[in-house]
DNA sequence: TCTGGGGTCCTAGGACCC
DNA sequence: TCTGGGGTCCTAGGACCC
């Protein structure tokens, strides 16, 4: 933010139009993995998420350039990118006679996914970012958009964006792409128009004229049901909708329809600004096949209530709202959810509450199961001193010895234990 | 598209309050 | 209590994104 004064919604009035950067790696975790394992390059690389070497269950998380020419997508089933695209047979089981040439043209590299590795790359490409740019919102693991109007002019824009790419690749080893428009939505796109390795510069005035002949679906939030629903009004493009009626769009999709038409009209006054806290946790697992009988379930809920807890607790996070997803036959999405009087960090209220969610799908078929909390709120240390009685752990920076807080000693269990406020919303389970 | 996991935002109805 | 209008919170579901 700056010092002068802020009138919103009249930001670009002044003449003066941001220039953003969408900065997006090229399938991140398949480069990730390249880093580390060199003979990877230029190699067919499928990365799976619960995936386990040698097996064939699980799904694609990111698949290389050259997996995809196969027809292995993100998304698909492990066992369908294997039959596209073999595995390559590891190097101590390959028999002697095998014909080099013919397994490279054939095979791809399959790896499970390491998000503590992905992390750490990812960590040393945003403080790139971070140097590049006075803002930046990082919108997930590979993505981020800078706004770097105060560090460059629009007819240099393109060698600026040239830098920022080098950089990351000369200093970490993995290759994004750019987009550089005047607004964060024409930036998102730039970035993907030219993918992998891209560089487009969309500039102020130019907007209309890039977005124009694009598909649709090429829209930041039109995804297949919309994209449906607009083609069935006729709007093929960007620019069919730009030049559309409002009216109808507003009528169909509501506030999103007035978004989407001044998205395609290249209207976006969003700033670019850093990412808030988060406003949920939550875990989900699939079952390899539909389950019938209640047990399984219950500890798969007890499994994941623990795990979201968990994550709260090490995320310094409150947490006022649990929930439970129940996915049935064919793919029915069932949610349930609960909120209590005050924010609390209590694992075992969260399993408790859980279950009894849940207890309404207990003898149903389920196929995929999920445990969460939302409503969060974040203890900061600025904050320890107020409302201390909805946390017991907001107290904990006031002892010197953070092991004594779960000890049993009087004073340490009266923090411990449930205040009067947190006794009654027990009664809640 | 026969479907993995972690998120965000929006909508719509109902409860409740003033 | 036939009943006005506005606001907020809660819940369930849906669409979308990476």
């Amino acid at each position: 933010m700056g010092s002068g004064p802020k009138l919103p919604g009249v930001e670009r009035s002044d003449g003066e139009e941001r220039i953003v950067l969408h900065v997006d790696a090229d399938c991140f975790y398949a480069s990730c993995e390249r880093l580390r394992e060199p003979e990877l390059r230029d190699e067919p690389v499928v990365v799976g998420m619960g995936y386990e070497p040698g097996d064939s269950i699980g799904a694609v998380a990111t698949a290389s350039y050259e997996a995809r020419e196969f027809g292995v997508e993100s998304a698909q089933a492990i066992s369908t990118a294997l039959e596209r695209l073999p595995r390559r047979a590891s190097v101590e089981d390959e028999p002697d006679d095998h014909d080099p040439a013919l397994e490279r043209s054939e095979t791809g590299y399959y790896r499970p996914v390491d998000m503590d590795y992905y992390e750490s790359v990812a960590a040393d490409v945003r403080e790139i970012l971070h140097d590049c740019a006075d803002v930046v919102r990082e919108v997930s693991i590979d993505e981020a958009y800078l706004d770097v109007t105060d560090r460059t002019a629009w007819q240099v824009a393109d060698g600026f964006a040239r830098h920022v790419k080098g950089r990351i690749q000369r200093e970490v080893g993995v290759t994004v792409s750019i987009g550089v428009a005047p607004t964060m939505s024409a930036a998102k796109i730039a970035s993907d128009f030219d993918k992998p390795d891209g560089l487009t510069v969309v500039r102020p005035g130019e907007i209309r004229s890039f977005l124009s002949p694009l598909s649709v679906d090429l829209l930041h939030g039109v995804g297949p049901v919309t994209a449906r629903a607009l083609r069935e009004m006729g709007l093929e493009t960007a620019g069919d909708v730009a030049s559309a009626d409002p009216e109808p769009l507003v009528e169909r999709f509501g506030e999103r329809g007035r978004e989407l038409y001044d998205r395609a009209r290249g209207e976006d006054d969003r700033r670019v600004e850093p990412r808030g806290e988060p406003k949920s946790f939550s875990r989900e697992s699939a079952f390899a096949e539909p389950v019938e009988e209640p047990d399984p379930k219950y500890e798969q809920i007890d499994t994941l209530a623990a795990a979201v807890a968990d994550r709260a607790r090490r995320e310094d996070a409150l947490y006022r709202t649990v929930g439970v997803k129940a996915v049935t036959p064919p793919y029915d999405v069932n949610t349930r959810e609960r909120s209590l009087p005050g924010p609390v960090d209590d694992p075992d209220l969260v399993g408790r509450i859980a279950r009894q969610l849940f207890a309404e799908f207990e003898n149903e078929s389920v196929r995929k199961l999920g445990v969460r909390v939302s409503n969060l709120e974040f203890v900061s240390a600025d904050q320890a001193s107020l409302d201390s009685w909805e946390s017991d752990r907001d107290r904990e920076p006031t002892m010197d010895d953070t092991d004594r807080a779960s000890s049993d000693d009087d004073e340490s269990s009266a923090l411990r234990t449930p205040s009067d406020g947190q006794a009654s919303l027990s009664d809640f389970s």
